[in-house]
DNA sequence: CGAAGATTGTTGATGCAGCAAACTATTTAG
DNA sequence: CTAAATAGTTTGCTGCATCAACAATCTTCG
C-alpha cells in the first residue's frame, strides 16, 4: 500500500518561508491549469487576458493594451493576430491616428467571452477549493494590492 | 505635467476578479524580481531553490529534489551542474543505489545559502512593502494552503 | 513651416523553461 | 532469472519573454 504513504510532496518546509517561492508556484500552477481548460475554447491564456481587457475598455489601441496587461508589445501581435483570425477581435482603424488600430470585439467574441467565463470560474473553483468564500476574498484583496504596488513601484 | 496623469495602469479591473490571473501575475512578478537580485550572488532561481531544499533535507537524490521542487528532471541535471560547478554542492555516491547520486552541501554552499538569505530577505520586504506583519502571515499561509491542496491533486 | 524626436505597430533573433522521447545503468518485482 | 520500474542524462520541440531594428506617422518646437 504505497498510495497511502504518498510522499508529503510538492511544498518543502523550507520553502513555505519564502512567500515569494509561493507565489512564483502557485502562479505557474494556475497558468498551467488555465491554459490547459482554455485550450477547450482554442484559447490561450494570453488571448483571454487581451480579450477581456479589451472588452472591458470597449475600444483600445494595441499599446494601450500592452500597458495594461504587462504584455510585451511585439507578443501582442502574434495575440491579437490569433484573436483575429478567430474572428473574435477586429483591427480597425484609428479615427484620429493612422499609426493605431482601434481594436473592437465581434458578436463572436463576445460569445466566447461568455464561454470562457464559465470555464474559469470553473478552474478558479478547483484552485481555491480549500478556501472558503471569506478567504478568497481576503486573498483577493490582498493580490491586487501587491500587483498594484508591484506595477507602480519598478 | 503627464507624468501626474499617469496611467492608472497594471492591473485593469476586468481583471482583478480573477484570482488566478492575480496568482499568475504576481508569481511573475516576484520571479524577476527574484532573478534579478540573484545575479549579485550568481544564483538562478532554480538555482537557489533546489539549494535550499537540499540544505533542509541533508542528504537527497535528484530525483527526490525533482519531486518535492516540481522541477522536471532534465532542468535538474543543468541545475546540480551549475551548482556544483560554484563548488556549491557534491555529486557523491549513494550508499545503497548505485544508479544515484547523493547531494550535499558544500561549505561554501552553506555560505552562500546564508548570504542568499539576506538578498531574498531583502525582496521579499520590497514585494511585500504594502502588507503589514499580520497580512503577511494570513497570505503565506493561504499560499500554503492552495500550493499544498493543488500539489496532491494534479 | 519644417526638422528632430517620440510613438505605434511590426519583424526577426536570442534565450530560457517545460515537456516528451529515447537511452544507459541499475534496482525491484514476479 | 526475466520483466518492469527507476535514476540520471541527452536531445529536440514548443511557448513565451525580451531585445534590437525598422517604417510609418504624429508631436514638438525653433
Amino acid at each position: 500500500m504505497k498510495d497511502g504513504a504518498q510522499a508529503p510532496p510538492v511544498v518543502p518546509e523550507v520553502l513555505t518561508q519564502y512567500i515569494g517561492f509561493l507565489l512564483s508556484r502557485m502562479g505557474t500552477i494556475a497558468q498551467k491549469r488555465f491554459s490547459t481548460r482554455l485550450e477547450a475554447l482554442e484559447l490561450t491564456p494570453r488571448m483571454w487576458g487581451a480579450l477581456n481587457v479589451l472588452d472591458a475598455a470597449g475600444t483600445i489601441t494595441q499599446h494601450g493594451l500592452c500597458k495594461r496587461t504587462g504584455m510585451d508589445p511585439s507578443s501582442m501581435v502574434a495575440t491579437i493576430d490569433d484573436l483575429e483570425r478567430k474572428g473574435l477581435v477586429e483591427r480597425r482603424a484609428h479615427p484620429s491616428d493612422r499609426r493605431a488600430y482601434a481594436l473592437h470585439v465581434t458578436d463572436a467574441g463576445r460569445e466566447t467571452l461568455s464561454e470562457g467565463r464559465e470555464v474559469v470560474q470553473e478552474v478558479q473553483d478547483e484552485l481555491l477549493a480549500p478556501l472558503d468564500e471569506a478567504e478568497r476574498e481576503q486573498l483577493r484583496s490582498l493580490l491586487v494590492r501587491l500587483v498594484t504596488a508591484a506595477g507602480n513601484t519598478p
